[in-house]
DNA sequence: CTGAAAGCGCTTACAG
DNA sequence: CTGAAAGCGCTTACAG
C-alpha cells in the first residue's frame, strides 16, 4: 500500500484492488504509533475569525496541503490556559510541529517545553523573549512609522493612536514606532491622545466617542489595525463627519476589506501571506531535518495610500 | 491515571506524582487504537473565515470544549475533492463524528459512506437531498420573505435580489422565498433584477455597477447575506448615493458587524449560535449513544429593522 | 520478491 | 487491591 519498490507491481495492484473493494481505511493512529510521525501540524492563534490571522492561515493551509499535512487549528483568545490545553492535545496526538502566535504572557519556558518534547515550533506575528525558535512577523515599528510619517507629511500635528495593547510585542513595537515618528518630527505626544483597546471593529466603533471628545481635537488617527480603523470610520460617519476629509484615518494590515471600505482605507501592508508561507515552509523544513536557526525574520511593511487620509481640517 | 476506583488512593497519587516528575505524556493514539475512541470531532464548512460560519463555529467550539473533544477544522471552498480528502483524514484518525456544511454537489452517497464507516454526521446550514442525518439550518424561505415583505410594506415595488447561487439548498430557498413574497403582493419579478454571485463583500461591492445600471431602476435590494449587503452599500456610497435613503438594502444573517455598518443594516437574524449549539449537542448525544432522528430542524429567523431601509425614492 | 515476528503505548479482562 | 497478558493496526527488520 505504501508503494514500496520491494513489492511486485502485480501484487501491489492486486492488493490495492482488493482494499478498494472491501472499503479498507488506513489507520493513521496505528501507523503513527509505530513511526512516531502523525502528519498533524498544530496552528494556534489569538482568533482564527480575525481576518488578519485568517489571511495568514490561508497561506499556511496552502503550504501544508501541498505536503499532505493535516492542520489542527485552535484559538487561544489570549488565554494561556487554553493555549496549554491545545499544546497538550498536540503532544498527546503526537503532532509533528506547531505554528503559534503566542498568547499574551506566554513564558519562554512554555516554548522550551514544547521543543523539549520533540514538537518543533515556529512563531508568527508575535515573539516571545528568550525563546530560541524562528519567528516571522512584520516590522511593526517601521510600519507604523510609515503611517505616522504619511500623516505628518500631509501637515497633521495632532495625531491620536487608537486601539492595541502594551502586552504584546506587536503592541509595544507599534506604539514605540508612533512615538518615535512623532518625536522625530518634533511633535508632541500626549497621553490623552492614546486610546488603547481591543483590536476589533466593534472596539474602533466604540472608541469614536472618546476620540471625538479629546480636547485638543486631533485631526488624524493612527489605528492599531484595519479593523479598528474601519470601526472608527463608521463611528465618524455616524457622527456626521467624513473620514478622509474631516478626519484622516490610517489602518494597519491591508486586509482585503481595506480597498472596499468607504472611504478606501490608507493602510500598511503587513505581509500576512508572506508570514504564513514562510512560517509553514520553515516548519516543514524542520520536519524534514533541515537545520534551521532561531531568531526573528522581519517582513518589511509597505504603505498603501488610499482615500481615508488627506490634509488636516480644523473641526 | 484514569482515576479508576479499583486503584488505592495512595498508589494513584504515588503514580501521578511520578508521572509529573518525569514529564509523562499520555499517548492518545495508543489509547485510541485500543478503545477506538479518539476524542476528535471534525468540522468542515465552506470557509471558516466567513463570519457567518465563524459565528457558528464559535458556538460549536464552546460546546465541544465543554465535553473535552478536540475539533479538527477544515474549509472545503465548495470543492468536493477537498471535502472528501478531509473526510478520509477523519476516518484515518478515527474521528468520533463530523459536523458539516456540505460542499455544493455533495451526493447523499457521500453522507451514507461517512455514516457507514461509523462516523456519525450532523449537517449545518445546508441540507443534502436523501441523506438521513440531522440537519440544522435557518428557515431561509421564511426569512427572506420577512425582508422582502418589509420592503414591500415600505412601498417598494421594484426590488432586486443580489448575490447567491441556485446550487445550494439555501440559495434555492432564499430565491423562492423572495419570488413568493413578490408574487403574493402582486409584484412583478424580472429576470434582470436578479444578480447572482459569490457571497462576499467583494462580490456585493462589484455588483453595484450592474445593479445601478438596471433599466427599471429598482428602489431596493434584497441581498443574499450581510456581506453582500455591506459590499453593496459601500458601492452605493461610492456612487454618491445614500443607502437607506436613495436605495434600501437588506442583509441576511445579522452578523455582529451589521449593527456598526453605516447605515446600520436592516437584516434577518439567522440563529448562527443556535445552529452551532444544537448541531454540536446533537452530535455529542449521538456519540453518547442517544438515539437521534434524522431530518431538518429549521431555526425560525427574525427581522431586525435598522437604518438601511426606508420609503422608496425615485432616482 | 514474500511472509512472519516484534513492538509502538495504551486498555481490557483475567488471575492472583 | 495489584500484576501480567493479550491485542488494537500498523511498520520495520529479518528470514526465507
Amino acid at each position: 500500500m505504501r508503494d514500496s519498490p520491494l513489492v511486485a507491481d502485480a501484487t501491489r495492484e492486486r492488493i490495492k484492488d482488493h482494499a478498494r473493494a472491501i472499503g479498507y481505511i488506513y489507520n493513521r493512529r496505528a501507523a503513527s504509533l509505530r513511526t512516531s510521525r502523525s502528519g498533524i501540524v498544530g496552528v494556534v492563534v489569538h482568533d482564527i475569525m480575525n481576518p488578519f490571522f485568517a489571511e495568514i492561515l490561508r497561506s499556511i493551509e496552502t503550504e501544508l496541503d501541498r505536503s499532505r499535512q493535516t492542520f489542527l487549528l485552535s484559538n487561544h483568545y489570549d488565554q494561556l490556559e487554553k493555549q496549554r490545553t491545545f499544546i497538550d492535545t498536540l503532544l498527546q496526538l503526537g503532532a509533528d510541529g506547531v505554528i503559534m502566535s503566542p498568547a499574551i504572557g506566554t513564558p519562554s519556558e512554555d516554548i522550551a517545553m514544547v521543543e523539549g518534547n520533540g514538537l518543533p515550533a515556529v512563531l508568527i506575528a508575535r515573539s516571545v523573549e528568550g525563546a530560541d525558535v524562528p519567528v516571522f512577523r512584520g516590522d511593526d515599528a517601521y510600519g507604523i512609522g510609515l503611517a505616522t510619517n504619511h500623516l505628518i507629511s500631509l501637515g497633521h500635528t495632532r495625531i491620536a493612536m487608537i486601539g492595541g495593547t502594551d502586552q504584546t510585542s506587536t503592541g509595544r513595537d507599534r506604539y514605540h514606532g508612533y512615538v518615535n515618528a512623532m518625536e522625530a518630527a518634533g511633535l508632541e505626544v500626549r497621553e490623552g491622545w492614546r486610546i488603547p483597546g481591543p483590536r476589533t471593529k466593534q472596539a474602533g466603533f466604540e472608541a469614536t466617542q472618546r476620540f471625538l471628545a479629546i480636547e485638543e481635537k486631533p485631526t488624524a488617527a493612527v489605528c492599531w489595525n484595519d479593523l479598528v480603523a474601519i470601526g472608527l470610520m463608521n463611528g465618524i460617519l455616524r457622527a456626521g463627519l467624513t473620514p478622509g476629509v474631516d478626519i484622516s484615518v490610517t489602518g494597519y494590515d491591508d486586509l482585503e476589506e481595506a480597498v472596499i471600505a468607504t472611504p478606501a482605507l490608507t493602510t500598511v501592508w503587513n505581509g500576512q501571506r508572506e508570514v504564513g508561507r514562510r512560517a509553514a515552509r520553515t516548519l516543514l523544513d524542520r520536519l524534514n531535518g533541515v537545520e534551521v536557526h532561531g531568531g526573528q525574520e522581519l517582513i518589511r511593511p509597505e504603505l498603501h495610500v488610499r482615500s481615508s487620509t488627506g490634509v488636516p481640517r480644523e473641526r
